[in-house]
DNA sequence: TACACCTCTGAATCTTCCA
DNA sequence: CTGGAAGATTCAGAGGTGT
């Protein structure tokens, strides 16, 4: 390859974690491993030493490389990259961050991967991205000017009849170098089988971050392809190696009909998901509970349950009764093995505690400080 | 300090932000250690491991270290620490991620720091801590048990008439390695005006994961005085040392006088509540009730009152019992007029509706949600 | 003692099904 | 066609056991 051939180089080496790995397609055809064992740091660095100074030769001045690498050697990794690229040219260290699920174990749950950016000379192509202010940032006063007073401090400016004056457009915050992407998840048409397949969405953001269309972007570990899918998605060249012929034949057949899978929790983000309305929930204060999402008639469930069974709460909502209210929640519980169902009573009218026999069997209602009170008052002014 | 004094250490030591980068020079020796690669991060290696090995010596066999570094000199700092602690004790690299807005620069924002985890020995001090569960999470699915079919894949398990087996209880989800916790904010009353002060939410979090009550936490770069603060706040010794007196005295006067702003954002989410007093009065849903703020008697007032009196309402605090609550509310309401207040019990000991003798006259007991499901369930598992 | 292999687990996604 | 509920699938996992 002549020097200058690529504009971006993603790597996606072996994480030195030390086990082999084995998946098998879904299909159950095909097994794809691969070996991640080491006998020392030092025989892994030196293995990626030689890879990225193959890989600087053919990089372009104005390209970057971005290597991925976990958290058993971020700092091999780091070390390397500023010995072949140099210090002053490291951009970011990037944080992929997802969310997974593992067997319990003894500390913190690993939910992020890094990758290291850096660039080839100080004149790198880099294409801003923008994403959304935070719900809390004031978006009306950042959007006026400022000017220095006689102390130098900046204030917000405002003209003589005491208008502020509004500042050009605000595209909104710079990305930052905390990324949130979905894992791959376990039921994605994308899915090859191939073992550590990275997000499409992953690739798309550093291609499109460090390259322009018409590029060549670079993958030297390429594995099941998902550089040159996303390069190709892009209109960017690319050019893929892999030491296993599985591989380099898994990307080929991936490249002639490429899906996409459209990640809906990350195109309309986390929050539209939340049907279980946190303020309702409020009223539980003290409560060990844990906040149920996807059940229309579950609120949410006590951390510990009874006799091994879980117990469901619902809050009665203004529109229904309470008997509305314990059937809507017998019904979403029914089939759990739930024995004990609580229903929180907001209304006025209700005699409780209560466990009538007109109530779906198990669900007890209980009342809310609302209802205790204003009952309370109640008797008080009929009293008197 | 003799050996085993502390069982957890927390460092936040000066950052290396030097800006002058040496060249390498390109016939030297391929071997990686950073020592011979890096002259320029060579003192900076040699002042922490110094101090990291005093800092192992006085750590006792159950304890951890936590060391924060920023972007860097990351790799340096651990890499010291695996030289010290040995690399099987790494336990996590923690990614302390938070906004902030900066001039946009090229490349990508800033926006975490790196802190690293490491144990003495295998036998280390872990408190488990649970999250919510993703939104996108299906909780009626993870409570069922499952088994493994004729091909040795797993299902989830019904028995013969079309029920689930539940399985066991559900507290959420166990604490990752990605941590949002917002920065400090610049008008927090918690702001001391040293530089690199860390957020209290962020040493309350480290101190009460890897050590108990009562336990010794050392911070030996302790500046402003955060984690002797956090490790007040939650019952636990601490020593504290710095080489600048004025940081000494901060600290002294700090530990005086702690506060601590409640970091809306980190509890809630980021929308949901104006001040801390609004979530606590959530558990009023549905009673038309006028917020009180000021006054550290009452929380809120009944829109109609009776008989022409006010009728303030108290919720009892985490820290104090029904009848000091009560205490409090009729003190702040007796020159008010009030003839009937109430409080609101949340925790569980309490019998209610209560109108005692020994309560002041007037103030009536209600009962939480909580409250009720806890002495209800607790009827249940007594019952059984 | 090292490694291969089997078993169990847990939460987070998308897909499919159904109203 | 749309929206909500139910189902399927996963393992840069975790740990134990046998060769």
């Amino acid at each position: 390859m002549a020097p200058g051939t690529a504009q971006l180089a993603y790597l996606d080496p072996p994480f030195f974690t030390q086990k082999a790995h084995r998946l098998v397609t879904k299909d159950r055809k095909r097994t794809f491993e691969f070996r991640d064992l080491w006998p020392s740091y030092e025989a892994y660095a030196e293995f990626l030493y030689d890879r990225l100074i193959a890989v600087y030769r053919v990089i372009s001045q104005q390209g970057s490389i971005f290597v991925h690498c976990d958290r058993n050697a971020t700092h091999v990794v780091r070390a390397v990259l500023d010995e072949v690229f140099g210090p002053q040219f490291f951009r970011s260290e990037i944080i992929w961050h997802y969310r997974r699920w593992s067997n319990s174990r003894r500390g913190l749950l690993p939910s992020h991967q890094t990758i290291y950016y850096y660039s080839r000379s100080e004149e790198y192509t880099f294409n801003y991205e923008w994403q959304d202010y935070s719900p809390s940032t004031n978006v009306d006063q950042i959007l006026q000017q400022r000017s220095r007073d006689a102390f130098g401090k900046t204030a917000y400016k405002r003209d003589s009849s005491g208008r502020v004056a509004p500042s050009g457009d605000k595209k909104g915050v710079p990305l930052g170098d905390v990324w949130d992407i979905p894992y791959l998840n376990p039921k994605a048409k994308e899915r090859t089988g191939y073992p550590t397949q990275k997000p499409l969405l992953l690739l798309e953001r550093i291609i499109s971050l460090a390259s322009n269309p018409g590029d060549t972007v670079l993958d030297p570990f390429c594995g099941s392809g998902t550089t040159l899918v996303a390069a190709m998605f892009l209109g960017r060249n690319a050019i893929g190696i892999d030491n296993s012929s599985d591989a380099v034949s898994l990307t080929r057949q991936r490249l002639k009909s490429p899906t996409k899978t459209e990640s809906q929790l990350h195109r309309k983000g986390r929050d539209t998901y939340r049907s279980a309305d946190e303020s309702l929930l409020a009223i539980l204060r003290g409560l060990e509970y844990v906040p149920v999402h996807r059940n229309s008639g579950i609120d949410a469930l006590m951390k510990i349950g009874v006799d091994g069974t879980p117990v469901p709460i619902r809050i009665q909502r203004e529109n229904e009764s309470v008997f509305e209210s314990a059937c809507k929640l017998f019904g979403a519980a029914r089939d759990k093995g739930a024995k004990v169902m609580f229903v929180i009573a907001t209304s006025v009218e209700v005699q409780a505690p209560l466990i009538s026999n007109d109530l779906p069997k198990g669900v007890i209602v209980v009342d809310s400080p609302r209802t205790l009170i204003e009952k309370s008052l109640q008797e008080l002014r009929v009293g008197v």
